[in-house]
DNA sequence: TTTATTAAAGTATTAATTACTTATATTAGT
DNA sequence: ACTAATATAAGTAATTAATACTTTAATAAA
């Protein structure tokens, strides 16, 4: 091609955020890694790995599900979000991040594996002024508040404390909440880790904590209205429960 | 990290649409280029790089334009489309394809150079159905017909004529309209063709382009009204013309 | 059977969009 | 200098969509 003067090629990483949500509680969930080696060796990171040789960015990214929660699951919505590419974000070495998203159906128990020293599903949360973070017990971390990237990267280089995600990764989410709220209108595809059929009430109690806001705040009835051209009705829930029951609808279109 | 079975890294390719606008006959323009090597010799394609060891991606793709047009623009603005990673998207080899938008405030004359055997500005045409095409002279490529990644790449495998880009660009090409076409209604960046400032009309033109429909079919009034809130009024036009004189406009925001 | 609960369905108001009309600022021709 | 032609800004009425609120319906438990 062009310029033959490739003087190293840069490391290749998949980072995946694996979103679920945690029926007990109503709140979207979030797998973290606590990382076993350098850099950022004890820190809270997002699920990472190197591509292979034989395998596409999609597949590394559907191999780290696996890794994390075992092969269980049948069916997964995986998307890219987008390529990390800044000089400084890892020390010391060159890495590209491909970074996407899968939304799991359930919320399935996690094993750390694969060098990684642990794993949790961390609760996520918004606030009204779009501040985003991710919290398992005492741990607490917010997704970065720069509003550009180049702003974000300008103050990178400081060392980081253990209140950080390792690398980049607030950044990196704080891209994800952002197009996942962007899509929330015309291509929600978050709604996926309600499984496949979900109620309406489902749908507005993942819209909420996009918006941080209580589901309450939503209209049902004009939710209906503004979005019942994403959805498909595909029946009545029967699970046991007061009141009249809820109908169920599913995803109208899945593909991009 | 996680695994160290990487057997071999893919090559790191940088791919960039350039996208300017011809004022002689009010059409959007994409630069192509006829390849010197294989794979894919003598083929069109979209201007393409290896990523060196000390720049970043956005730098790489940058540094494509001022190998295609030299160093005389100051300002444009280059955005990441995606990453494409498919397994036999380049034939006896694995490459990865970081994608880029560029938009060019003016069309500047074009060198080959770097090994490209001819460069052309194409010109950008779409149907109201939604396909795209580039022209010039007798050469005619449209972009994939294709709906999703997965249908486009199960018939990818077939030996592909002089008739088609390069690789998988009338793919990405096609995510590109796709996303541009998105974006009309909230962060219309490709109107940074138009220069720093531009009219209602030079707007609605490029917007026109991209359905497929003459500049007539959008009501200006109309368009004002449901679009002002994304642009800033920034002056009168002086150029010399039949009729009352345009108020100029600026993009209200270009960071994401 | 009654009450509490939950969600669906309906209604009236308000806001936004669309189609269309009028007014204004300029150039070119007489 | 006046008039016609042109191109765009600005305004208006009708339609459509979004929002706030009310009523109806279906279930579980007392």
């Amino acid at each position: 091609m062009d310029n033959p003067a490739i003087l190293e090629q840069p490391y290749i990483t998949i980072t995946n955020i694996i979103w679920s949500f945690d029926r007990e509680t109503d709140q979207l969930q979030v797998l973290l890694v606590k990382r076993a080696s350098n850099p950022y060796a004890d820190y809270w990171a997002l699920p990472e790995t190197f591509m292979r040789a034989q395998e596409s960015a999609d597949e590394a990214a559907l191999r780290l599900v696996k890794e994390k929660i075992g092969l269980t699951l049948s069916n997964y919505h995986t998307e890219q979000l987008a390529t990390f590419t800044h000089n400084d974000r890892a020390p010391g070495e060159r890495a590209l991040s491909l970074a996407y998203m899968t939304f799991l159906p359930e919320m399935p128990p996690l094993k750390a594996g694969y060098g990684a020293l642990d794993a949790h599903w961390f609760t996520f949360s918004a606030t009204e002024a779009g501040q985003f973070s991710l919290t398992y017990r005492q741990l607490h971390f917010m997704t970065a508040t720069s509003h550009s990237q180049h702003s974000y990267y300008k103050n990178f280089k400081i060392a980081r404390g253990r209140d950080y995600l390792a690398f980049d990764h607030d950044w990196i989410l704080k891209v994800a909440c952002q197009r996942i709220k962007n899509k929330l209108n015309y291509q929600p595809n978050i709604l996926l880790v309600l499984g496949h059929d979900f109620t309406l009430k489902e749908a507005r109690t993942v819209y909420a904590a996009f918006f941080g806001i209580p589901v309450k705040a939503i209209d049902n009835s004009n939710f209906k209205k503004t979005h019942q051209h994403l959805f498909k009705e595909v029946g009545t829930t029967t699970r046991r429960q007061i009141g009249r029951p809820a109908k169920l609808y599913k995803l109208a279109q899945i593909e991009e």
